[in-house]
DNA sequence: GATGGACGAACGATCGTTCGTTCGGTTAGT
DNA sequence: ACTAACCGAACGAACGATCGTTCGTCCATC
């Protein structure tokens, strides 16, 4: 009876991927109309017909370039993930050897990859409860590798003396989750650009730790 | 072919909704069940039929009860705003005036209401999306309501010299999202009891916010 | 002439929902 | 007090629609 014009998101524009998804062009275009619609709709939400109509294709056609419905969610999946975990990378290479630094260098590029790709986050973090186990497998593993940076950074500047956190788990979990929950309120603008909300985070994240920088 | 055996939550036990629900026999059954399968496999991942066979009835049986499947999710959304809205009044009545004393009791009781009923936390704030807009209206006013309590306390420990956040909004929203993770990661255990998490997101909040409690 | 993307039709399964009926308990009428 | 009327909960079967997927065929390109 009652269709669902629900958009999840704040932002209901499309940003693509990636360039993390070989240059091929329906594949590619198969993946970023699935991302909106599961990002918007929800994976059990979108079907595939919605898909095939999306992209401009037959659903039959969809087939040849994924195995399964699944499939195109997990390779979602795997390039979100990847994206993230090598953004944080990267972030964490050019930051300096101190603590504040590389703790600051990695929230910021945590909280400019969910603002920059709220889908893209949305979807990540959202339907991956929608996949088999082992389709789920290599994105969570991805998952725990980028936690693990963030929780790293916090111990060495606990070891250090620099941070004085509560406790640390809770903590890095707090820090975390600032950024994952972006999509659902954000929307840039010149009062709060994504660079300054990036900056915010980071020095919200300082805090936490038990940083005071400019007193 | 693959079914998707994948429970999103940590805790899968079963808590209760609440006592807010009238206390009719099978009405109530259904809303417990629904807010498990609801919860565990979405919405749209959830099926009448699913949902019967947990409560032990007919599909059919199902619409003496509601008049679709829409509407249990209505409930529950309803139910779990009411209740989290509720919590968050009464920790603030029993607080003193102070806006440490009242961001400390507000921040404490949205933590103490996500780990003690997670279903009912991941049903209200991620599968609200799959209602049509008139069916959420309600949830969402309460939810804005609940937001609006945080930042008043926030506002006036600012006005009061008392919070020094490096930006309100964001601050509050960074606050808030604390809480709302907690049923994908955490679970009761010795080394980290409900009380103590609740305790701890305070704090965290407190610093967010620049103050410093034990220096 | 082989390969692979795209098509249109169709498969069986499952979806949310409706229908007609039965049954047990409460209420109304005499 | 006995019966007739009623009503809501529950059932079993079935509705039409849509689901994910498969099949056979066509056609363009190499």
């Amino acid at each position: 009876m009652s269709t669902t014009p629900r958009s999840r998101l704040r932002a209901q524009k499309t940003p693509l991927p990636h360039a993390a998804v070989q240059q091929d062009g329906t594949r590619r275009r198969i993946l970023e109309e699935a991302l909106q619609l599961f990002a918007n709709e929800g994976f059990h939400g979108a079907s595939i017909r919605t898909l095939a109509k999306a992209v401009g294709l037959q659903p039959s056609t969809l087939y040849s370039h994924f195995p399964s419905k699944e499939h195109v969610l997990a390779e979602l999946a795997r390039v979100g993930h990847e994206a993230h975990h090598e953004a944080l990378r990267e972030a964490l290479l050019s930051a300096g050897p101190g603590p504040v630094e590389q703790v600051r260098a990695l929230v910021r590029a945590h909280t400019l990859q969910h603002a920059t790709h709220p889908q893209l986050a949305v979807v990540v973090n959202e339907e991956l409860y929608a996949l088999a186990p082992e389709l789920a497998a290599p994105a969570l593993a991805q998952r725990e590798k980028s936690s693990a940076l963030l929780v790293e950074a916090i111990s060495r500047g606990v070891a250090l003396g620099v941070f004085t956190p509560p406790e640390v788990l809770v903590t890095a979990a707090a820090i975390a989750t600032m950024g994952l929950r972006i999509p659902y309120w954000y929307e840039p603008s010149e009062a709060l650009p994504i660079d300054r909300l990036a900056d915010l985070h980071a020095e919200l994240a300082l805090r936490m730790l038990g940083v005071r920088l400019s007193p």
